[in-house]
DNA sequence: AATCAATGTGTCATAAGTACATATTTATTA
DNA sequence: TAATAAATATGTACTTATGACACATTGATT
């Protein structure tokens, strides 16, 4: 079930349940998916099919169950859209402005994954979805540029400091392709040499004695994510 | 209406609303609300009325009411309990594992507040509440615990990048008390002379040309925050 | 006048960040 | 096969931030 399907409440219904007070606010999560192709930032997203927002995109989301934790719900969403289950997902920002929803009252928590879309393309067509450049995206459904924003800024500060890109790479790449996505999320050109320093200095990298091939100049080496750093699923981090 | 006092959902009343799947969730807010007294990062907390936490204290928190924005609850808790409206807030996480509380399915999300304790001394009897020494707290109620650790891990984060530890100070400071403020939150001794050219560079202060009297010993200057930098209040953030 | 207890300040060594240029390697093509 | 094009690989000098550390000064107390 999409938070897009759920329409507003009958008075009757509201009726029902109002002596239960406090379980009139629905609980849903929504996914900001980063993928990265042909040298920029994508987002996966989902054409909206509420009328109030025809012809948007909003993210991909779903009404965490009763019987769920919060922190899966993201998880289960993931797996059903994308098919992957060992992907990288953290918690952003829980959003719940009374207006945000025009079908009733959602508050959303938002989390942001990084996938590597090749690896994914599988079953894009089940379900309307897209990929979208991020830098093209100027309105959304809901709330949902707001949310996309705030996960873009956390992705933007947390890729210095873990190795998360690597969720967005093939096994094996070159510095240069390294560069190239971080370029392409932090929205800003790298100087080469203090990148590879400032890379270096981290200790991520194992160098797998192996060249680039197939290109029409001379060939970098290439590189893995050492394998201490390689937890791409996250699901045991805090929660509670 | 306190969530400690919710009680389990009686198994009619679930009946009744289980055709409303998504709506059996609840969904609150707890404050992590941080004082500072006697060289002691501080926090407020309420006993725990559940016969399951027995002895324990809890935060202070309350479920969101169906039509006030998420964010404007914790405003609100802190309002009731103590009084103020102009306190600096910063939602920081939400917790939601199946199991965190005893009475039901209730979401929590998590906001630390820094408030000036000499001012508001004020509402504490009423409710129950007491200051803790945060170093002091071994066990709480429900998840709380691991609420606060999240919190301080974060405010521990932000007071080295915003001018927020000032929420904890009165109007007038020495740079000694507020050395004390930064070692209580950190919980390491700092070093007065790198700590002092720390504070100069990010350029908070307004030297008032004002001494400390009544010390037994050299009087340091005085200091306010700058007033562009005084905006308590953050209400008008992110929110959606 | 001497002592105590704190304030106020500066230097040096190390680490990190930034700007910038040259030699090397491979594929291509003339 | 020699020259060219296009990228890789790398180092240095400058600036800024961080961390360790010591001494003179001020005001209250004895």
């Amino acid at each position: 079930m999409s938070i897009d399907k759920l329409q507003p409440l009958k008075t009757a219904e509201i009726e029902k349940i109002s002596h239960l007070d406090y379980f009139k606010i629905a609980l849903s999560v929504d996914c900001v998916i980063f993928g990265y192709d042909e040298k920029e930032l994508k987002i996966l997203l989902i054409k909206s099919d509420l009328k109030e927002f025809a012809g948007l995109y909003s993210l991909l989301g779903d009404l965490v169950r009763p019987n769920e934790d919060l922190d899966s719900a993201p998880y289960r969403v993931l797996l059903d859209r994308t098919g992957m289950d060992d992907v990288y997902l953290e918690q952003v920002h829980t959003f719940g402005s009374l207006k945000r929803h025009p079908s009733g009252r959602v508050i959303t928590t938002a989390y942001y994954s990084l996938i590597d879309m090749r690896h994914h393309k599988i079953k894009l067509n089940h379900y309307d979805l897209s990929w979208h450049m991020v830098n093209d995206i100027k309105k959304m459904a809901f709330d949902h540029k707001l949310i996309l924003n705030t996960c873009l800024q956390r992705l933007r500060y947390q890729v210095m400091e873990h190795p998360i890109v690597f969720n967005l790479m093939q096994e094996k790449f070159s510095l240069r392709e390294l560069q190239e996505v971080y370029e392409a999320i932090l929205g800003i050109k790298l100087d080469r040499r203090n990148f590879r320093k400032k890379i270096a200095v981290k200790d991520w990298l194992q160098d797998l004695d192996e060249m680039e091939s197939n290109l029409s100049h001379r060939p970098g080496k290439l590189y893995a994510l050492k394998k201490q750093h390689k937890r791409k699923s996250n699901k045991n981090q805090i929660s509670g």
